[in-house]
DNA sequence: ATGCGATAGTCAATCGATTGGCCCTGAGAT
DNA sequence: ATCTCAGGGCCAATCGATTGACTATCGCAT
């Protein structure tokens, strides 16, 4: 039915001009036709427009109206490390909400406070964004004050940030199910993989991981750190076998760490959970691992989804939130789980 | 050192005009200094304006630029599946190589043909980016003919095309390699897990898979087909355990069926590599399976980079080539493969 | 004194879309 | 017959940077 053929010898992408220029009609009409403006034309000349502009395929040029408008209709996402599984799911709910909502998606994946700052400096001083979600840890000096010489309508996502809105799940009450959890099946001594990056994410779960010990009378818990990494939680638990007392039960305060948990286990021949039980976090993935991860299920692609709804909130003058996502971490129940060993 | 203070009260990014207001010289004289144009300006005057940019801490607008040179300055890239760590390595080598050659990348994650087409068409036809990196299925008709309507610089990556360049590794060579490596650890009856999408990515590991089986003398092997995803090689397995001759020797042509082939073995109490031996792709993460698992590695990240070089090679009027990664896959022994079960 | 060629810039158009203001025409009101 | 007003649409400036054409000044040779 589409007929290519006349569309070819235009090498260029359409313009307003062009259309202008067939029709014998201002561009300015073409443009507050198509673009909404508040104009009163003709029923037949409007259609005429309308329906030339689809012939030829119109679209805006993004620049060209970028730089009348102010508005990219872009937006950027800062990530620390893009490999990292909890990373990719928040991309992923990002990019695909922002497709959703008609903008497109910038991403940078850094790796210290130098190049996140420049990375920074750069989207916003080329003006390349309307805004930024912002994943890499925010307590860095360097960054706040990029961001605050710099500013721009932003939102961190699993992160929270004196100096702007925050999107997250609730850490805390993952920190205290996984407390809960491994006292229940009647676990005393608990031990804690946290970041050593000074992480608030993983300041909050351990939190809630303390309150859940204390509500259960247990006493203190073995707490180590460690990158969020595959290897940071080998080592980590490598760390953790070294305890004159061993922990029984073992909250890996991410997925990551927890695979690498289970593979040092695994290594130093301790059962798993037969010897040493193991609760690691964001479950999706983790149903793959030997054994089946018991996990913390929170709603990482969500919660990127939600960050790109909260900037656009901003850019749209609405009052944004600290958004925490709503939906509740639950527990996914699987292999790595079982009573403490007798005696 | 630096004077914040005095950059306040102007809210806005300063523009080349600011600068030329502030020195009493033409904006043209501006750009020409900072942006290197063919113009002779005394010295001191030179360095004035390029003092005076880093004051005002001065960046072109993109916007601005673009709409008269007709350069972006970003790159794009079509994703299947951002999740898929397959696809976060090479994102990761793109979005790191562009930054370094002074692209933004802008990231796309389509799941099926019609998301693939749209986003291509809205990406082209807005002018948002100079070139396009691929990574979908470049067999989809509908796909293919938004391409060559509305061509743009682009390169394949991890998948070869008739209508562009690619940069793949050598997937025959990953093939063959596994072959010949169950073959010597003396395996006769060997299976072969592809992708049921019709990828020529898996059809060219199948072919070298073929290739080393027929040079060892062996029979044929068992082919079975499902997505590349760790249910994918889930379920792949489980079909693959109905034969009624079981093999002994599994190559997973991607990790996550290598994945999810070790927990379907594992749930059917099938040890590895005592009963059923296993070798998978793409080795760096797989160190952290239970077992580890033996695999191939090839340079995912490395290929990212490379499809970035080569988009922009194009971009400056160089000849492009196919490129497939230099560096031969190589077999990362680890415990997942062993001798056949003794008859 | 005149001319020539550098040197050191300036001028003005342009990329494509948007937008506030202005103008013309015809219909209805007086 | 004249005035008003609304409908329909055109004009021109503007966003910020780039670029080819052009000009003014000076030194120097003739």
């Amino acid at each position: 039915m589409t007929d290519d053929s006349q569309d070819r010898g235009l090498p260029r992408p359409a313009t307003l001009k062009d259309i202008a220029r067939a029709l014998k009609v201002d561009v300015s009409t073409v443009s507050k036709v198509l673009s909404g403006g508040g104009i009163s034309v003709r029923p037949e000349t409007r259609q005429s427009i309308i329906d030339e502009a689809s012939r030829l395929n119109y679209r805006p040029h993004a620049s060209a109206r970028n730089l009348r408008t102010r508005r990219t209709g872009a937006m950027g996402i800062l990530l620390p490390n893009i490999m990292n599984p909890v990373y990719s799911s928040i991309v992923r709910g990002a990019v695909r909400r922002a497709e959703e909502k008609g903008y497109v998606m910038l991403v940078a994946d850094v790796d210290d406070e130098a190049s996140s700052t420049s990375v920074y400096l750069k989207l916003v001083s080329e003006r390349r964004v309307d805004g930024l979600i912002i994943a890499v840890n925010a307590r860095s000096k360097e960054i706040v004050s990029a961001i605050e010489d710099n500013p721009i309508p932003h939102v961190f996502v699993n992160r929270r940030a004196a100096i702007g809105r925050s999107v997250t799940v609730d850490d805390q009450a993952a920190g205290y199910l996984a407390a809960k959890t491994l006292a229940e099946a009647g676990h005393k001594r608990l031990a804690f993989i946290g970041d050593s990056d000074d992480l608030d994410t993983a300041q909050r779960r351990r939190a809630g991981f303390q309150r859940g010990c204390k509500e259960a009378g247990l006493p203190p818990f073995l707490d180590v750190v460690g990158p969020y990494s595959r290897k940071g939680g080998y080592d980590s638990t490598l760390k953790l076998l070294d305890a004159k007392q061993r922990p029984t039960g073992l909250f890996a305060s991410n997925l990551l760490v927890g695979i690498g948990a289970l593979a040092a286990l695994r290594a130093c021949n301790i059962r798993v959970p037969e010897d040493i039980s193991v609760i690691s976090m964001d479950a999706e993935d983790a149903i793959y691992t030997a054994p089946p991860l018991t996990a913390i299920a929170t709603s990482l692609v969500e919660m990127g989804a939600r960050a790109v709804d909260e900037v656009d909130a901003i850019l749209h003058g609405r009052e944004p939130h600290d958004v925490v996502i709503e939906e509740p971490p639950r527990l996914i129940m699987r292999e790595s789980l079982g009573p403490p060993p007798a005696q």
